[in-house]
DNA sequence: TAAAACTTTAACAAAACTGTGGCAATTATG
DNA sequence: CATAATTGCCACAGTTTTGTTAAAGTTTTA
């Protein structure tokens, strides 16, 4: 699956260079011609990562910005801002606002697929690097190999999902309602409690992987009310 | 904790500009002369973030990222690289390389701390997001952990949500029906002394969480006659 | 000082939440 | 086509959390 970046910037000409850019670079890319539209997008599609001019009619880039962080969906989505001015009043403001990184005009193709990729690799690492690491446990997501110690563990497609959706965020504890929509995709109807059944199965195989009898801690905590995370095993159990 | 950042530069007038700002800024500093250093701090202190000056005897900044970046447990340490060309070519290697940012001399200090929070904001979520604080009580909404001194303390869901709106609103007196809005909800009845009885259990909760005999003063206030409000402990209790 | 007003907290039953074996349906795999 | 693997859901059991009540403790008031 590609990665999918949002540009949203009303200018034709400049959205047309980034897209090319992006998409020579490997990267999908979608357009979006004003903050409005912008927002739509990304609460449909769910991008990796948004590109926002500053300036644009209706919803400027660093209100649409504000807007994304202040919602707990979008609080983590990276945002790169673009500005004519290259003023460091403007940088840092985006900075403060929020944005994960900031880009002035005239800039090199180069130098904008570098940063889309460095931020990547620090948002999202998975999608760059392909191997996810939590303590000891080990996924890999091109030849889809799991290691828990170095053992190899046995994963279904949608335990393997659940765990690379888990390790992408290490720690953050996510409702049933997040990961049927990040796991699942978000139009499909399963009950929530298949979540659980999941996440049992999901430990149970990741909590006794080797055939000595060694027992692994697990790395799975529930959040009462609330949902699953990972954990590192505290030094106790 | 502070967050640790780790400064390495030749030039000692660099050094003390960086060093100043991001201590005003509240971040521990600690100091390298050289590549070599640096990388022993790292191993000795584990810094939270490392800036780099790209040119440096015996080790340089690139060098230096490009073997944090192959080492397992510093692969995901942030790196900045500062340089003092500005030239495109430079950047972009630099964040090829696996830095996280590069920031090209001059800088203003104001950049730096702002490129700086916003780093350690998308590495380290835990120390930038959602993390309310109150005296040595801190709860992460993220993670949904609760420490009081460092040390981890358990709630349920209900008292979760309770202390979380009394840190949101530090020292202010909410009355039980306001807690009821906020913590329940509004069209829920529930009998409001069922908030005195949640509040004597987020009291016993939080005010002896540790194992060791330690024990912590009361951060609860009664205000008798209105309702409850979070107060700092004088010297006295 | 006694009564009144208010708060704390133990106890308990009800409600809510989670873990998991089992089962049927569906989808790969050989 | 037969067999195995995967998936979603149900239902029961086991826990934890929650709201209420009531008794006991404090503070204020008259």
């Amino acid at each position: 699956m590609a990665i999918k970046i949002l540009i949203a910037d009303d200018e034709p000409n400049q959205l047309e260079l980034l897209s090319f850019n992006l998409g020579k670079a490997g990267y999908e890319v979608i357009r979006a011609e004003d903050g409005q539209q912008a927002l739509d997008i990304i609460e449909d599609s769910h991008p990796d990562l948004v590109i926002l001019d500053w300036m644009m009619p209706h919803i400027s880039g660093i209100e649409l910005c504000r807007t994304l962080r202040s919602r707990p969906e979008t609080r983590h989505l990276p945002v790169i801002l673009l500005s004519a001015r290259g003023d460091e009043c403007d940088r840092t403001l985006g900075l403060d606002i929020g944005a994960d990184d900031y880009i002035s005009k005239p800039f090199s193709p180069r130098e904008l697929v570098s940063r889309v990729t460095a931020l990547l690799r620090r948002s999202r690492p998975a999608l760059i690097d392909d191997v996810l690491e939590f303590h000891d446990l080990v996924l890999n997501q091109t030849t889809m190999e799991i290691t828990r110690a170095d053992q190899p563990v046995a994963l279904g497609p949608k335990e393997c999902r659940l765990l690379a959706i888990l390790m992408e965020r290490p720690g953050r504890v996510l409702s049933r309602a997040q990961l049927l929509d990040l796991v699942w995709g978000h139009n499909v109807y399963v009950e929530e409690r298949t979540v659980d059944v999941h996440m049992s199965r999901l430990r149970k195989a990741i909590n006794q992987p080797s055939k000595n009898g060694t027992v692994y801690s697990d790395l799975i905590r529930t959040v009462r009310g609330s949902g699953y995370a990972l954990k590192a095993p505290s030094d106790s159990d």
